[in-house]
DNA sequence: GCGTACAACTTATGCGCAAAAGTAACCGCC
DNA sequence: GGCGGTTACTTTTGCGCATAAGTTGTACGC
């Protein structure tokens, strides 16, 4: 790799010159220097180091995608189609704005902690963390931090948010079950906070604007860790007469939970309706196809990314996006009287 | 951030004896000193600035890891759950191991290229790229490569290759296809180069050891790009009374044309028998479940890493590596007379 | 014809770290 | 008692870059 030194020695000029030509500082270089070292610079294909250049401006030009895993969601998180498709919208804002991307998948917060001082990362996206975890980060590194699908109102003073209207989209999706004569819906999550809560939320205020009695039994709770996803599938089957509509906080839920019915004889959307939530290629492609709320996920990745490149760039930016959902109506729910 | 000099002077000592404890070098400082500096470190939480660090020891400590998008397949890709599990087996090994991972997507290979210079990694993983591209790289920069799924005898020379048998799966899964009576066997694919070429040999080789003629026509093309894909994939829809059975050289592909057929009113497999290939979630929540050759990717991110880092660390590695595959039974295939 | 302003440079410094080279004290040993 | 060897340090150097501070040379105004 050559350097900078070396450049300006066989240029026979010094190196505060070759760097002002590097930098693009005009009015500091006469035309003619100027162009005999970009020709140089083009033909030995000068690439600058990183750490040194990071090291003497004290950046790193990196921002950290931290991927926080609840340790019995680890497989599910990276095998959801959901992660790969946000991934990709922050990579590509990032890098079309000159910055790298480094990646960070964990489930200790800690970890993650040493790895954002480490590498001195100009900024931050976090996804998965918990509420308090959001905040731990953000008051120990004086760097920008975006968080993305984070509930937490102590954690907006500390950074930006951004996610859905979780709580519309749900709504949403409920009135339009109810408004298909539906009135025994269940809902299945496999927690009560967060972004879930906000879609318990949405759950709620449809069935209570709509007169019909919220249920405690009708939360059904999956188990997401592989050696349990069966029993609690087949839990759930069991119960499915109990209901004529299940409303599942993912698509990769429904899909799943319609794979399970249907592999005991009961079929979507005949014998009970099936609702998802994000609207990706599981849903699109299952026959019946999902109906469910959709959200932009490749939008959410590209929201944040620019939102933390704003900051970062020094400009003020709302504490709280909300990115608008919309019902996508296919083919799993079934009009009934 | 606190700096080694600054703990010298809090110490009030040299910085070369706090890096010498740092960096556990006994022997070269009293037990005393040591403890003194240990206790002082951890109360200070002291993190080495990563860019100091590279520049004085030349390396990074980073692996790259670059997918390559053909343009035309670019959503494609991200979408994939077999990019994003990859991922997360390389991610998971190189950080078990110390490294840390940059990621890098695009299309470009001369940016990816001036990627890896400017960051100077340690070492690179290659997703995607053609035949050539790994070439060129690794002519370029004397760094440990390695690719995942490259098909190039001569590229062998220049790093490793991590992939599947790819002929065997394929011709394994073909020989099954005829055992169930299929003689009329479509193969569909978006181009006939690398892993799709190898799969395709696969095909010719069980049907020729079957006594069954190789006709071009059995040989359907796919335009993955999602202005094309539906028209490609009626095209293929239409034709679907000549064939079968349609092997598929991906569980998305094969997804995807189910859905295509089902919507036409073409059953799975009563009317058509259809496999796919790398046993994803795709297949695994679609119903019929899908009949496929399985791959274990995340083995594959991981080999791929564990080569690599083996690589780094001065290890003699084979140049080639081709992870085993089977056959998933399931009910996309009917068996006919 | 002298001071000033400015263009077009160069020299020097420091970012934080690792490591080579240097130093000083002490111990044992013939 | 002088010398090699060891221990436990310190001083110095340099990685490649950016930049503050310094140095020319020259055009211009009065």
């Amino acid at each position: 790799m050559i350097t900078i030194k070396e450049i300006a020695r066989q240029l026979n000029m010094s190196t505060t010159t070759v760097s002002n030509v590097i930098h693009g500082k005009d009015g500091e270089v006469s035309d003619d220097t100027k162009k005999k070292v970009e020709k140089f610079l083009k033909k030995v294909d000068y690439v600058p180091n990183i750490n040194a250049r990071n090291l003497a401006q004290n950046e790193s030009k990196i921002i950290g995608l931290a991927l926080k895993a609840r340790a019995d969601k680890y497989e599910n998180l990276i095998m959801d189609p959901f992660v790969s498709v946000l991934i990709g919208g922050v990579e590509e804002t990032i890098r079309n704005a000159g910055y790298f991307m480094m990646l960070y998948i964990s489930s200790d917060t800690d970890e993650i902690m040493r790895h954002v001082s480490t590498w001195n990362v100009d900024g931050l996206i976090l996804f998965g963390m918990l509420n308090d975890d959001g905040i731990r980060v953000s008051e120990k590194y004086k760097k920008p931090i975006v968080c993305i699908d984070t509930y937490s109102l102590e954690g907006l003073k500390h950074f930006t948010n951004v996610g859905l209207d979780d709580e519309q989209g749900t709504y949403d999706m409920i009135k339009y079950l109810i408004s298909q004569g539906h009135k025994k819906i269940a809902f299945l999550s496999d927690n009560q906070s967060g972004v879930d809560l906000a879609r318990l939320n949405g759950y709620k205020k449809a069935l209570k604007d709509a007169g019909i009695k919220y249920k405690s039994s009708n939360f059904l709770q999956i188990h997401p860790k592989s050696d349990e996803i069966d029993e609690s599938l087949a839990e759930i089957c069991d119960r499915s007469k109990e209901f004529t509509a299940i409303f599942c906080v993912s698509d990769l839920y429904a899909v799943t939970l319609i794979s399970a019915l249907t592999d005991r004889g009961i079929n979507v959307p005949e014998d009970i309706s099936i609702v998802g939530f994000d609207d990706n290629m599981l849903g699109q492609l299952h026959r019946p196809a999902l109906t469910t709320v959709h959200q932009d996920v490749k939008a959410k990745g590209i929201t944040a990314a620019d939102t933390l490149l704003k900051q970062l760039a020094g400009q003020k930016t709302p504490n709280q996006i909300k990115l608008p959902t919309h019902l996508v109506i296919r083919d799993t729910v079934r009009k009934i009287n």
